[in-house]
RNA sequence: GGCGGCGUGGCCGAGUGGUUUAGGCAGGGGCCUGCAAAGCCCCGCACAGCGGUUCGAUUCCGCUCGCCGCCUCCA
């Protein structure tokens, strides 16, 4: 079986086939840089990044571009508000997005393209449809003609008739149907502003996608994903843009769109307030843990964000954790290394082994529409089989030995996948001596049944993020998140 | 008003026309333990409501109720 999932085009779920086989062109719309990214913004890239992720474990080539809006209204206001430049703050949160996205583990974008650096492109793709007739100039504005578009609203699956007859769509002057949109804006006096046929001026924000997408990935590449606030108008309008320059169809092959982020119910978003911000869960909770919250629900559907919800996540996560200290101490030198190379091309075709079952079912999850809530049960399927062996693996029995090693490879396989590290690996031989002789204190305390001390230096120990397990085998310890400080 | 989606056991969150279950968290009971912790085992008459199709529906269809998103900037 193939990949599939669900093209929100089409409104079904297709198989993936790419224009190149072997390779996958995306790109996804990324964040204004005007202020720091709330956590469902963050759940949207966690979200993309660990789908391209998914396709080069499965053997795929990707091509993952995103873009920086580096230009628009709302980070003009910023820059008075902060009484600073436009540049300054887009320099601030662009770093600031970017340590955000570290922090959860996000890894960049093959191409990470600015908005500003195809000004050019731009102005040519707009003199490209006014050429076209499919746009028009009116004092120093260049507006797109909606009319123009035989398949406008094909994306959203809406008619333009339906739309005119809401009420919420506000005319401009200048505009000749009231969902005609800015495709490029004239400057007024003291804002940034670029040369053009048209006067000084600046892109709109639809025509710095479409432009930069192609740009780098050619027209009718294969995945073009956002959040599904973007649906309309934002990406309808890529794809009168593009569509209706290129005389090709399709603009993008498929389209994907993640759910957003509920708030008590409510939409998460800048706009109405309610927001959480990356870094404040981050503060909260190691980043993996948002992670965990993000990635085990579907993409496509609405998340809650809560304490709860959060609090939930770190108990999984930690479940996760603890057995993999839990089996590096029963296992001692015959752990698996991890993986260096993941990838799946095949499925688990070939693999043999008691892991070799729950990988497959975990590509069959993931194969189909990315079930990533599939694919964490069969983690925590894994994870309770393995925790089985460790008792009668410690004592050294050598099927279990062997059960659990090869178990423990593949959760190791599949969390890795995911983008879960579980913390540092080793401790500096300090750490292990200082703590190894801490216990023996607490041994010797334990044996002489001074338990109250033996208590204190668990006690100690925990407060540091040192947690200790007494086991038949001596006791395991391991490093624990500690509670920071948030805010 | 138009378009789209959702309603699953205390909570989060998958999934399916039927012999047997998602999974996690929380809760109860047990085993293990000096006590813990971790872990393992067992447990809780879920599928908004009402009709219909069907031998059989939580899963398909219709209606009702409730919730959400988009139609304006928005991940």
């Amino acid at each position: 079986m193939s990949i599939r999932f669900h093209d929100s085009r089409l409104r079904t779920v297709v198989e993936l086939d790419t224009r190149d086989p072997g390779r996958v062109a995306m790109y996804v719309c990324g964040p204004t840089v005007y202020n720091l990214i709330h956590i469902g913004n963050a759940r949207t890239f966690l979200w993309f990044d660990f789908i391209r992720q998914y396709f080069e474990y499965r053997g795929l080539q990707v091509t993952y571009v995103m873009n920086y809006t580096d230009v628009d209204d709302r980070i003009i206001e910023r820059a008075k508000v902060e009484g600073s430049t436009t540049d300054a703050v887009t320099e601030k949160y662009t770093r600031a997005f970017e340590d955000d996205m570290a922090a959860l583990g996000v890894t960049p974008a093959d191409v990470l393209s600015r908005a500003t650096d195809h000004i050019g492109e731009m102005v040519k793709a707009i003199e490209g449809l006014i050429e076209r007739g499919v746009a028009y100039a009116t004092d120093g504005d260049v507006f797109y003609s909606v009319e123009k578009f035989p398949s406008y609203g094909k994306l959203s699956g809406r008619s333009l008739e339906d739309m005119r007859a809401g009420d919420r769509v506000n005319p401009h002057e200048g505009k000749k149907h009231p969902l005609d949109f800015a495709l490029w804006k004239a400057a007024k006096e003291g804002e940034p502003s670029w040369p053009s046929p048209w006067g000084p001026g600046r892109p709109g924000w639809h025509i710095e996608c479409s432009v930069m997408s192609t740009t780098y990935l050619g027209t009718g590449f294969d995945i073009h994903g956002g959040a599904s606030d973007l649906i309309f108008p934002h990406h309808e309008n890529e794809i009168a843009q593009a569509e209706a320059l290129a005389d090709t169809e399709p603009f993008v092959r498929h389209w994907m769109h993640a759910g957003l982020v509920q708030m008590e119910s409510v939409k998460m978003s800048k706009s109405l307030g309610n927001v959480v911000l990356a870094r404040e869960v981050v503060a909260a909770y190691p980043g993996e843990v948002a992670r965990y919250w993000a990635l085990t629900g579907s993409y496509r559907t609405q998340l809650s964000f809560s304490d709860e919800a959060l609090a939930d996540a770190a108990q999984g996560y930690e479940r996760w954790s603890t057995f993999l200290a839990a089996a590096k101490h029963a296992l001692g030198p015959d752990m698996p290394p991890a993986p260096q190379h993941l990838h799946r091309p095949e499925g688990a075709d070939g693999l043999v082994g008691p892991g070799a079952e729950y990988i497959g079912r975990f590509i069959d999850a993931m194969d189909d529409d990315f079930n990533s809530s599939e694919a964490f049960a069969v983690v925590h399927e894994l994870v309770r089989e393995a925790n089985r062996r460790i008792e009668p693996a410690q004592r050294g029995e050598t099927e279990d030995r062997e059960v659990l090693s090869s178990l423990a490879e593949a959760f190791t396989e599949m969390t890795t996948m995911m983008g879960f590290h579980f913390g540092p690996t080793e401790s500096p031989k300090l750490v292990d001596d200082l703590v190894q002789y801490l216990l023996e204190l607490r041994d010797t305390a334990r044996s002489e049944k001074e338990f109250e001390r033996a208590d204190a230096i668990r006690s100690r120990l925990a407060a540091m993020g040192v947690a200790i397990e007494d086991t038949a085998a001596g006791t395991r310890w391991r490093i624990t998140p500690v509670p920071k400080e948030s805010g």
